[in-house]
DNA sequence: TCTTGTTATTGACATAACGTCAATAGACAC
DNA sequence: GTGTCTATTGACGTTATGTCAATAACAAGA
């Protein structure tokens, strides 16, 4: 028979957890956020569909769960980009080296992180996460290094460390997700060398003219 | 009685017609996309739910026309983009009015198009449309125009001109989205001054340095 | 004013996915 | 074996969707 699950089989709770948490990005690897249910989820993992609940709210916290794996790669460059050198050149090395560390991981979860993304707009839990838990977070490290380079007279006056940062970070997002972000289309080495080169030239431009 | 709709009343198919799409704006300017039902629509309406589907196939279709609507309004810009000037002064001066009323018409309708992107990712035809009727026209005519400027010595020749059109393009979608998307907060016009401010830097920086 | 045809409108139905809970049945301890 | 604990699930109620046959406005003609 083709729905027989065969015997019953017990994990251990930590188990069964990870077991849904990696059906969950399997699937999302292979098809987008909307067409996830919590059956085709569990179908993977060989449990029930009302196995799920015992682990999780619904599947926007599921996916919120996601996001904690991924977002702590992304404030990895924080610091990095936060402590940088003080003169031009240095700055603008560690802002490109910052740049390509955030492109990677986009590189690595693109479809997991649109898959966030998509679901921010289904729920407002994960919108709040989203934007407070990321967005809002990378923009206020990154406005904070724009005030400073500002002051030190490494940008432009006329720059809103604030308002920059956002649109700045809201940009990189946005495009990253575009470029990773579909199942479907993985673009090629050379595409990808492309979006790298773009998004250094807009930040550099904007920020160290 | 509350739910007393009072007698029935027929309407002519285009009046009822202008009627939900009327309505649907009128929640969307309230509340967010991923709260929009059928019946949430149609009791401001006057009508009942099942005559949703006598005019529209579902509210993505809804949205997809509120999209043709306005979408219009953001090609206004095109022509005037594409032909502008060419020499800087005249060129920069060019862009920005062009953002100017890309910005105006945000601001106007800012919760609408916010639904519309929501509804992009909910629906896959609805995405279709948003991307390739909107994103990738937009992308299409500053790509053409980032092209012009490169060849005329204007803009540096290391800008790609696609991948930069692509990336400016979504930064200032979700910018301004972020900024006037949100029916719950509407920004001061000191607020809206300094993202106008903000765009128009990035973009005159990143073009024409 | 009455009759009648057209069609806008709706009540009732079928479906899909959700989230809950009492009952079931592995696995380990003794 | 036997008993306990709890991971697991079948069955249920809910909400929103989309369909369709039946109903009832309205316009036109007598």
């Amino acid at each position: 028979m083709s729905g027989d699950r065969g015997p019953r089989r017990r994990r251990r709770p930590e188990e069964a957890e990870q077991a849904i948490l990696a059906a969950s990005r399997a699937f999302l690897e292979e098809r987008p956020f909307r067409e996830m249910t919590v059956e085709g989820v569990m179908v993977r993992t060989g449990l029930s569909r009302p196995a799920f609940y015992a682990y999780f709210r619904d599947r926007y916290e599921v996916v919120t769960r996601l996001l904690e794996g991924i977002g702590g790669l992304l404030f990895a460059l924080d610091w990095r980009w936060l402590s940088g050198g003080e003169i031009e050149e240095e700055a603008r090395d560690v802002l490109i080296e910052a740049l390509r560390a955030g492109s990677r991981t986009f590189v690595e979860y693109g479809p997991v992180l649109r898959a966030i993304a998509d679901a921010a707009g289904y729920d407002a839990k994960v919108e709040q996460v989203y934007r407070y838990g990321l967005i809002e977070r990378l923009v206020a490290a990154v406005a904070s290094r724009i005030s400073r380079d500002v002051k030190a007279g490494l940008s432009p006056t006329d720059l809103e460390p604030q308002e920059t940062a956002r649109a700045l970070v809201l940009m990189t997002e946005r495009y990253l997700l575009d470029a990773f972000g579909r199942p479907e289309r993985r673009p090629s080495r050379r595409e990808s060398a492309a979006v790298f080169h773009t998004l250094e030239g807009i930040w550099v431009r904007t920020l160290y003219g």
